[in-house]
DNA sequence: TTGATATTTGCATTCGAATGCAAAAATGCT
DNA sequence: AGCATTTTTGCATTCGAATGCAAATATCAA
């Protein structure tokens, strides 16, 4: 007798020979079995660029449609090494501009035929496991805007998973950013405040381990001291609405001088002081206290607020870190590379000349 | 010779002889011959609830550390039917509605061990393809917050994806939803507004197609109907700020008599509304115009709005919905469950005495 | 110590699509 | 028609973890 006939493994289309499909979700098998051709004629038809005749691909695809088959993106990730979903990593906090990034980073990568898997994290520990999940999906890439350490971001690298940072970036190590410099446009708005005749300005930045703070409020000193500019005083928010109102209280409260003008590094925050002020303090904005912002958020040019605030282009930089996602996943190897985008003053009213 | 033993396939550990790992990621199969030991044992090692020794768990999971090794999240789901994965669908208009939801829900997804997938769906077209998309990627279920029709829905009850519904569900089909009915408080603000002098109200609703618009509509309607109040004007906006500001613009041009405050079926709309009648109308809000709402978003508390609004209690409603989720997914063919939840209203600060 | 259980381990197979290779079919050329 | 070339098709294997079953080992009782 044959024994190593009888010893090979049942084929797949063996075992199908039952029903055709009763509960369980269709196969390729199954469409096979139903248009009567292999299983890898089923899978060609669904790959774009294969070598299928048109008869072939027309009896595939009515059985296909019969079936309500659709290719099992699961089974063909473990096949392919490319699972298609690219992790985002956004912070959850009540900073609206995180929403504003996603959902264009998303629609972006949809456009490109990748999923967006979500992920919040709030510090550099909630990091660490979003990495791990992360790396258990096998997503082909990671879009950061939010905390990740260097340590952490090695972690990535040595396992060969492209990154983009969305605006932020290790300066000492060479890493591929979407990018967003508002030094012009500081330049320009402090240079504006002082031909509205503003002298003494307020700082409220963020958290010192954070890039985005840190550079921002770098700027902001720089144009303040180059035009003449005294700081009262420097308040440190976390990002949030909430933390902009505390921070004006801190700067009425400890300020030798009262500011004219207040520099808020985002613009959650810039509307909680704009709000503290005039709602709490009684100040009117901008004829007592001018204020001026970063991002651009959509909710900052509410007629409530219209900020006066340095936009990014987040449309713009989604796309640019979606492109750059895709061409690292096909060309891993090539050189890293860092886009940078000019800000953009939207001038909003919130500004106005100094005070007495 | 024993051609049968030729024959057969060269198994994973034959062909594994090669390097130790080299730019490939570690796989069951690396760590166990590290450890010496078989794949099954460390597959038993990374699945909670197996029968393994102290001894051996301790063997695997050293050599697991040394290779960095996580189990692979793509082909367990290809072999266990369950991919971990939730589908939700959300808008992604500037609804800020939107973004606590999901943010809610996947921090509630995250807890559950279960991956958010997310979609944005504008329209039903929209859900036509995510609904392929989703099915594609074999998500264990989906969340809707967004559109999606009957036919849609009987699709995926079909292929068996258990469905839950946020905030919106079909009347005349089993459905699991999670859902906020504010009409005990709909009532109560009414009766406040009548009891503060109140006897012409306009309103702004939203789409026609649109659930939660044609509830809270109806609500209002017949509260105010209820406490005669005459209903001056009828708007429909579409949720967004902007359709607020030109909603307030219609019913100052078309009412016939001006209305005393204006009913918004969401806190955006309102918040669009009450900066057009202070901004550019002039009215003062609330002594000229009380405004009251739905939904008690983050910003809608801001101090420029404060609104008086109808709270969903969407930390809860996450909560529940993830909870239904995971129970159906369990257990599939349990009956439907509608879980509603009561609203609670933000006193808030835009409502007043009315004018004149 | 022996035998009877209980526990742990490994073997072999499975999930569903993709793909290198060879066989088969279609096409072109003389 | 006959042969060479191109295109289409199918076979068999692969990706990596989970699991039923049997074999091996440990535990316990007498």
């Amino acid at each position: 007798m044959a024994n190593s006939q009888q010893k090979k493994k049942p084929s797949k289309s063996d075992q199908n020979v039952v029903p055709l499909i009763k509960g369980r979700r269709a196969t390729s098998y199954d469409v096979a079995r139903l248009a009567g051709v292999s299983q890898s004629a089923v899978s060609r038809c669904f790959k774009p660029g294969s070598s299928i005749s048109g008869k072939m691909r027309e009896r595939v695809m009515k059985a296909a449609k019969e079936l309500e088959y659709q290719p099992n993106a699961i089974a063909r990730g473990l096949i392919t090494q490319r699972s298609n979903l690219v992790a985002v990593l956004v912070s959850g906090r009540l900073n609206l501009y995180y929403p504003e990034v996603l959902f264009k980073i998303t629609e972006e990568l949809a456009k490109a035929g990748l999923q967006a898997l979500l992920f919040t994290v709030e510090s550099e520990e909630d990091a660490e496991s979003v990495i791990e999940q992360a790396w258990q999906y096998q997503v082909d890439a990671v879009i950061s805007a939010s905390h990740m350490s260097q340590a952490q971001y090695k972690v990535l690298e040595k396992r060969q998973i492209p990154v983009v940072f969305f605006n932020r970036y290790f300066s000492d190590h060479p890493n591929t950013v979407v990018y967003c410099d508002p030094s012009e446009q500081v330049h320009e708005v402090v240079k504006q405040l002082k031909t509205l005749g503003h002298q003494k300005a307020a700082l409220i930045t963020g958290p010192e381990d954070n890039m985005v703070s840190r550079e921002r409020s770098r700027m902001l000193t720089q144009s303040l001291e180059e035009f003449g500019f005294e700081i009262v005083h420097e308040v440190r928010g976390d990002f949030t609405y909430e933390s902009g109102t505390s921070a004006l209280q801190d700067i009425k409260q400890s300020s030798s001088a009262r500011p004219t003008v207040v520099m808020c590094i985002n613009d959650m925050m810039a509307m909680g002081c704009m709000d503290e002020a005039r709602s709490v303090l009684g100040w009117s904005v901008p004829e007592d206290l001018s204020i001026v912002s970063f991002d651009g958020i959509g909710m900052s040019q509410f007629a409530s607020y219209e900020l006066t605030t340095i936009r990014q282009p987040i449309g713009r930089m989604s796309e640019a870190a979606v492109r750059m996602i895709t061409e690292r996943v096909e060309r891993p190897e090539q050189s890293h590379e860092k886009r940078v985008f000019e800000g953009a003053v939207i001038p909003g009213g919130s500004i106005a000349r100094a005070s007495s």
